[in-house]
DNA sequence: AGCTACTCCTGGTAGC
DNA sequence: TGCTACCAGGAGTAGC
């Protein structure tokens, strides 16, 4: 599912095609793709628009757009489990899950493509305050290493579902979060607040190795459903050491791989790398 | 504050 | 082979 990295992918690899071209029509095939927006106001505020730029923040992918060079708000797209983007030429069939698509003015369409429906393609009028909540950006100058023990010290949660929650930090998902944690020997259900300072450093470490890893192979496909917007699968797929792999050996000590559930969540991990912290009593 | 349960969806897969 | 039942899972929300 695509996280950070698929995002940040993704990103790169639409964006020479939709900088600067300008939006003539709209087809929307899932009204609840739009996020509460109805169709006809999508399309009323967005066509005769053009797309300034394609970036991301979190696992949202963020294009401004300007009318007559003024911002008039952003496209704010979330792919959730399933969703792609893909550009088309001109009279390409873009399949039954196409969910909405912008023609562009050089012909072309971009196709939000997502079998699950989960996805979000979105007009935001004013983006920022759509995104405030989201927390630092792992890749950011901002994500301090001391920052980072200062946010975990003041939360009492797990440390497994505190990494999901975009709030605390943007753009962390099931799987780049059970690496990280295998990568520094962190058990799951350790209260973030009883790390060793240790502990925080390299998982500090560990969050922006595996994620800019991740980005330099476009991501992970293990199933049929992420995709780079050219076909392609990722790669990073072939560097997990934990996710997915339940029953294998530990790539570290051997030792079979456990899957567990935290906050729902299916949860990898090797139980003697990253051994259960002890419960304090009192 | 932090946890759990539920919802949204449908292709894939396990089991018969 | 063909059917059914169940599963996966980001994020929002409700309830405790």
């Amino acid at each position: 599912m695509p996280e950070l990295p698929e995002v940040e992918t993704v990103a790169r690899l639409v964006r020479p095609h939709l900088e600067g071209r300008r939006i003539e029509r709209t087809r929307v095939a899932w009204e609840r793709t739009l996020g509460g927006r109805s169709r006809r106001s999508f399309s009323q505020a967005v066509r005769g628009a053009r797309i300034r730029s394609v970036g991301r923040r979190g696992k949202f992918i963020v294009m401004p757009l300007v009318r007559s060079r003024r911002k008039i708000g952003a496209l704010v797209v979330h792919l959730r489990m399933t969703g792609r983007l893909h550009v088309e030429a001109p009279g390409v069939d873009p399949g039954p899950y196409a969910r909405v698509g912008l023609g562009l003015d050089d012909g072309r369409w971009l196709h939000f493509v997502d079998v699950r429906k989960f996805g979000r393609f979105q007009f935001e009028p004013d983006p920022d305050q759509r995104l405030a909540d989201l927390g630092p950006e792992p890749l950011g100058d901002e994500f301090t290493c001391e920052g980072f023990r200062e946010m975990l010290a003041a939360r009492k949660r797990l440390i497994k579902p505190l990494l999901l929650d975009q709030s605390f930090l943007a753009g962390l998902g099931n799987i780049y979060v059970d690496e990280s944690l295998h990568r520094t020997g962190i058990h799951p259900l350790t209260r973030s607040d009883r790390l060793e300072v240790s502990r925080v450093r390299a998982l500090h470490g560990a969050v922006q190795e595996v994620l800019e890893e991740a980005i330099e192979r476009e991501g992970s496909s293990f199933d049929t459903f992420y995709r780079t917007p050219e076909g392609q699968p990722g790669s990073y797929q072939h560097q997990f050491r934990v996710y997915g792999r339940r029953g294998k050996p530990c790539l570290t000590c051997g030792d079979p791989i456990q899957r567990i559930v935290v906050g729902q969540r299916g949860t990898h991990l090797c139980p003697r790398c990253q051994p259960r912290p002890r419960a304090r009593v009192r």
